[in-house]
RNA sequence: CGGGGAGUGGCGCAGUCCGGUAGCGCACGCGGUUUGGGACCGCGGGGUCGCAGGUUCGAAUCCUGUCUCCCCGACCA
């Protein structure tokens, strides 16, 4: 994309209203448009990143087996009674809405009763078993208070898989898969090394731990006691020595860190299904409740994680997993044709070029190339087009070298 | 929802205490000089000062109400 096109402008500074270091660098890089508190919109840039966070949990989560769905954000306030989750005093962050002719809707804050109503139409023998569905969707929550940019927000979009199992041994080797499949998606993100499954409360249905994937960042809302050797941790919520001993766990052996709860997954056990009416039939004939498991990953947290880790005194710092473009090429001078003939020639190869066409000084582009986070930064001007070679920096480079094309694209490949 | 702070062109701010017809920087438009780390000069467009009442000859400024935003806390992916 050439940077004339883009409608999305930098900024100097950042709205005083944004206090988080996350949501300062997004905008002030036209990442996100905030539409009000809790709320942002994607624009050009930020909406690539969160597309290419949304390819790789989608990745990761067909390999594991699951099966993409998209339920719907309107929801009926039957099922969620049959569950005891219709009322403001036992959920109280449902926003809630009318049709004309007054009956009410809910919008959508997790979806284990709707997709247990649907799965039931078509999965009904043990031979069906086991499967997951998941979806990437839009959640709406009316929290009391947003706050930290991205990181807490009343409409975000968040991955949330759900497993059906004939029982707990099936619903345990599943679970882990899906835990596995978890740290593949952190790992390629470039959190892996500092994200921990963390035990925490199971909720109120289960005598079990559920696993949350906290990110250690001294932003983070949660605190919690790694064991740096074994690479787990606790939260603090469930830190007792009744549970430190259940989990083999030594005080002693603990370090106490704050973390952002990038995912989580839960034991559902038979709650949901039973209580919707909805069982199996197994291989005697006998009825039988599924064991469930629920997973969730948020997407567009995890947009504000990375921008909150993964950022510097110029502005922010992209995986090349997940980066908008792979490359900010800035022509400097009258160079036109070169730079056009270098930009033709890179997205030949498939790769994402963001190409800084304006007529301004260089320092501005290079001050917008660190601000976006682009990984790399290709110069064509006079000086470069004489030499027969091109000036190449990496964001965390302290300086530039100069690269004939074939060392220039050799580069690109190994990273 | 409790406590604290703040709403003035798209963004950052001054002006509010002490009422007199709105200003600066960035961004934007035009012209010119510039061109390797956010250049400079000149000209120009854009704001019913969050909103609604009230006091006053006159309100961004004083009074009342209300909405919104941010921070801390409680709650939560």
């Amino acid at each position: 994309m050439k940077r004339t096109e883009l409608f999305t402008k930098t900024l100097r500074e950042a709205p005083a209203e944004e206090v988080a270091k996350n949501a300062q660098l997004l905008i002030r890089a036209g990442f996100v448009h905030k539409e009000m508190a809790g709320v942002y919109a994607y624009m050009p840039l930020g909406l690539r990143v969160l597309e290419n966070i949304k390819r790789i949990v989608r990745e990761e989560m067909n390999a594991a087996g699951g099966q993409e769905v998209m339920m719907t954000t309107l929801q009926p306030r039957d099922i969620w009674e049959k569950t005891d989750r219709w009322d403001d005093r036992k959920v109280d962050n449902w926003f809630k809405t009318k049709l004309a002719n007054g009956t009410e809707l809910g919008v959508g804050l997790t979806h284990e009763e709707p997709v247990v109503d649907a799965v039931s139409n078509y999965a009904s023998s043990y031979r069906d078993l086991p499967f997951a569905v998941y979806q990437i969707q839009n959640k709406f929550r009316n929290e009391l208070r947003a706050k930290s940019g991205l990181l807490r927000g009343r409409e975000f979009v968040m991955k949330d898989l759900y497993s059906f199992s004939r029982n707990q041994e099936e619903h345990m080797r599943v679970y882990e898969r899906y835990v596995k499949a978890y740290f593949s998606v952190y790992d390629r993100l470039g959190l892996g090394d500092i994200t921990y499954r963390t035990y925490a409360d199971g909720g109120i249905f289960t005598p079990r731990f559920s696993d949350e994937f906290q990110v250690v960042s001294p932003v983070g809302e949660d605190t919690i006691y790694v064991d740096e050797v074994k690479r787990i941790a606790i939260n603090k919520e469930i830190f007792t020595d009744e549970n430190l001993e259940k989990l083999g766990l030594k005080r002693e052996e603990l370090v106490e860190k704050r973390g952002i709860e990038a995912g989580n997954t839960f034991h559902l056990e038979s709650k949901y299904t039973d209580a919707l009416g909805v069982y199996y039939t197994d291989e005697n004939g006998e009825r039988r409740s599924y064991v469930m498991g629920c997973y969730g990953i948020g997407v567009s947290r995890l947009v504000g994680v990375i921008a909150e880790h993964f950022s510097d005194e110029r502005g922010l710092v992209w995986p090349e997993s997940i980066a908008p473009f792979m490359i900010y090429l800035a022509s400097i001078g009258e160079v036109h044709d070169d730079a056009q003939k270098l930009y033709t020639l890179l997205r030949g190869k498939g790769i994402e070029v963001l190409w800084d066409d304006r007529d301004v000084r260089p320092g501005e582009k290079f001050a917008d190339c660190d601000l976006m986070g682009i990984p790399h930064r290709v110069v064509v001007s006079p000086k470069t087009i004489d030499l027969n070679k091109f000036e190449y920096k990496h964001r965390t480079g302290n300086s530039a070298e100069l690269l004939t094309l074939e060392t220039l694209l050799a580069r690109l490949d190994a990273s």
